[in-house]
DNA sequence: AGGCCTATTGGACAATTGCGCAATAGGCTC
DNA sequence: GAGCCTATTGCGCAATTGTCCAATAGGCCT
């Protein structure tokens, strides 16, 4: 096995660990049962553990983040993008979905205070969201369908709003519903851009499940 | 010492432990230093961890939440109540305000998948930080003031989206400013509520800093 | 004063952690 | 075939964790 293969198939052990234990519960020892190896091999390819967890995350997380930008690309429009947004997030941050959850952004936001190399990921990784949120607000106030002076605060207000409503349903359970967290953001999405009503309304026919 | 006050005093250390090290980086040891007693004393009134961390969590966000409800009796209608509760909660944030800052958030919603009681903790808290923001808009939509289809709803998104704002700026540092946050907030609650832009600004006169 | 209860100590304990290291093996180059 | 490099092992180490426990002390009740 080439290093190459060697670094991916450690990530990929660790990922599968994190999906189940999250990042703080993800130890050496874990990593290198799910990989069938000795602890001893990660850190012969992974200085620290906070290097090894970040680059996890990273992947991890970026795998999502790749699913709604290749899901933006089939919008015709860019109401129709950000529908295809919500959908694709809500589909993301369910657990089944791949090897991710949203308790590994509730843990990497944790512990970005404690893991310098875990916290510079965490913040590319939101800002890149940011962006690609961004965009999509500024095609759509170019191009006449959406109004909103600030298509920064805008994009990053949509993704604040959705983070703190599915937070709550990840770490409590049912105070909210998955349900009523995407509708609700939904809404808030089609206020802030000055969209009729059910604008951004599940694309039920386009995407199933 | 009486068994009460001996209780008080380990919470209380606790809460100074949390209010350094956070929530995950709270031992028994450190309480037990901290208090200048010994680890056993600590487990002699607690019978677990997460029981003690839960008790001190619940106490430390419980000051900010009494806080802001006693601050809400002081407007005179919900508009100023509406203010005055923004004022308070980014107020209560920072960490310089008493000890605590909203890091040991971050570590409850992580840590709530881990520990039973914290995650009670964390559930009920936020809860009531909703209940008291969905009373005042309830007592706005019902005098006038505001127009709001679902103030249960409302209120959740307006906590949602400034948990998820803070969030950016106390795990990433300056990706976002603490004021940006606070701004953007106030104005998504102005829409939210069908008020008019700048009736939600900071109360400066009022409160001073 | 004597006796009992509990607060408090200080350390033992087992489990777990990240990390390091000596030894082995296996394949590539000369 | 000889030599070298590195992937890989498996264990050890020191530190840290939550929990527990035997021993002590000190105050309160009779």
């Amino acid at each position: 096995m080439s290093p190459e293969e060697r670094r991916a198939a450690i990530v990929a052990a660790a990922r599968a660990v994190m999906a189940r234990r999250g990042i703080a519960g993800t130890t050496v020892r874990d990593v290198a049962a799910e990989l069938g190896t000795s602890s001893g091999l990660i850190h012969h390819y992974y200085a620290s553990m906070d290097e090894l967890l970040a680059e996890a995350f990273d992947q991890a997380a970026r795998a999502d983040l790749v699913e709604v930008l290749e899901g933006l690309t089939q919008g015709r429009d860019a109401v129709e993008k950000l529908a295809i947004f919500f959908d694709t997030y809500d589909r993301g941050m369910r657990d089944g979905s791949g090897d991710f959850g949203m308790q590994i952004w509730l843990d990497a936001w944790a512990e970005a205070a404690r893991r310098p190399a875990l916290r510079r990921t965490s913040r590319r990784l939101n800002e890149e969201w940011q962006r690609a949120l961004a965009g999509v607000i500024h095609a759509g106030v170019a191009g006449g369908e959406m109004s909103c002076d600030d298509p920064d605060a805008s994009a990053w207000r949509i993704l604040s709003l959705l983070d703190g409503l599915i937070l709550q349903v990840v770490a409590h359970g049912d105070v909210l519903t998955r349900a009523q967290a995407d509708a609700w953001s939904r809404a808030a999405a089609e206020r802030e851009l000055g969209l009729r009503p059910g604008a951004l309304s599940r694309l039920v026919t386009a995407r199933g499940t």
